[in-house]
DNA sequence: CCTAAGAAGATACTGCCACTATCCAGTACT
DNA sequence: AGTACTGGATAGTGGCAGTATCTTCTTAGG
């Protein structure tokens, strides 16, 4: 097909995608002459890809490209979550250096917290990991604002996570030896977070609501 | 204090001060003289809490307005933690109509699926709310990669979401009558989903690894 | 008192991002 | 031959989150 049914099809303008090829996000058509080119299905299910990635994920263009790269080199089941796993943007990254308050002590206090949580669960990640990192940044942050985010608090939250990451990659390891099996790790892998925090928004809402009138049906 | 020193205590360059001011993030100081001011703890403290809100809670500077009008006024704790949830922004948003695909069978499948969650779930929320339509937007997408999220699925995540609910009402309730209570809710409501989102990846990391060396100590 | 160093507020500018539009050869159909 | 469309390159747009400049005013030090 060409460019403009493509567009027609997936409800993507043409000049959009002309801007996914040039990042990369797009493999080019198969060209039939200097200004020709011939797309197929799979432009359609990558396009709707990359919608789910940017508008539902929340992803970066440039975060996109990474994921996007994860699931095109997958070798391996294994390597291929790695691989997704690494390419995902982490939430919260540490301000770079000279930030306005050098409180080593913080710092230090809240990786050892970071560190603590993770030997209680017995996870396997190192300290050098992005997402230690990030969590140690937020840790030093909530402390700062004298939030209740100690270790015990957050291992109830941790065992919930746990849970969920389980619930994931059961889900993403299924579509083992399936030619499918690298889109559907990374849409599991990259969406289970907003759906979460939808699932999530919405369960707050309902305790909101009961709270506010603990007089109704259910409100036991 | 003068603006320079509000700046040194809390890292946050003047320029950036005054912007807070104008996006009415941040109240005017006292003001000395016409073009002298004076500034408390108060601002201190709310500019951290600008920071957390932005930087680990993501939140947009439109948004972070919202969140903190709900704190600022702040009458009895259910009608704050209502306001709080109601300004905070939705992860995902249905986009505006007209939007390529108009499956209309698609949409009425997805938003029966989420009416039929929220009843096996019990949950007070209405189909109106902001949450639902993002909820049943997120599927419609979904469906249209033929990933694997039918309602039966999604109840598993349901369960933790809603877990995880009850521990951030327990504990942003558990400030009742505290002066602070309509900070510390804010901070336990926004800031919940990243500090998960934070745990979650590293859960979903520790399973990845251990897939990637079933044969290490606690790989049971 | 005079002056230099801020301070406050208004306005303008910047950099980044995700598109979106224009331009240019080069087909393809009629 | 004429028109519509194509792929690719390049340039422009709009929103966001600051950042910088400018003007007027205040005040502490000499």
């Amino acid at each position: 097909m060409k460019i403009s049914e493509l567009s027609r099809r997936t409800g993507v303008p043409v000049a959009s995608i002309k801007y996914f090829r040039r990042e990369d996000l797009l493999p080019a058509g198969r060209a039939t002459a200097a200004t020709l080119a011939e797309y197929g299905e799979e432009h359609v299910q990558r396009l709707r890809l990359i919608k789910a990635l940017t508008t539902l994920g929340g992803l970066s263009i440039a975060a996109t490209r990474d994921v996007l790269a994860a699931v095109d080199q997958a070798e391996s089941t294994d390597k291929t979550l790695e691989a997704i796993s690494y390419a995902l943007p982490v939430p919260v990254t540490a301000a770079s250096a000279g930030d306005a308050d050098r409180d080593a002590a913080a710092e230090s206090a809240a990786e050892a917290d970071v560190a603590g949580l993770i030997a209680a669960m017995d996870w396997q990640v190192p300290s050098t990991s992005p997402h230690f990192r990030g969590l140690t940044t937020a840790l030093r942050e909530l402390r700062r604002l004298d939030a209740d985010y100690r270790p015990e608090r957050l291992v109830a939250y941790a065992e919930l996570a746990h849970s969920i990451a389980r619930l994931d990659l059961e889900r993403a390891a299924a579509f083992d030896d399936s030619p499918a099996l690298a889109e559907q790790a990374v849409i599991v892998l990259a969406l289970s977070g907003p759906m979460l925090e939808l699932l999530r928004r919405l369960a707050q809402e309902d305790q909101v609501r009961r709270r506010a009138a603990p007089d109704g049906p259910d409100a036991g």
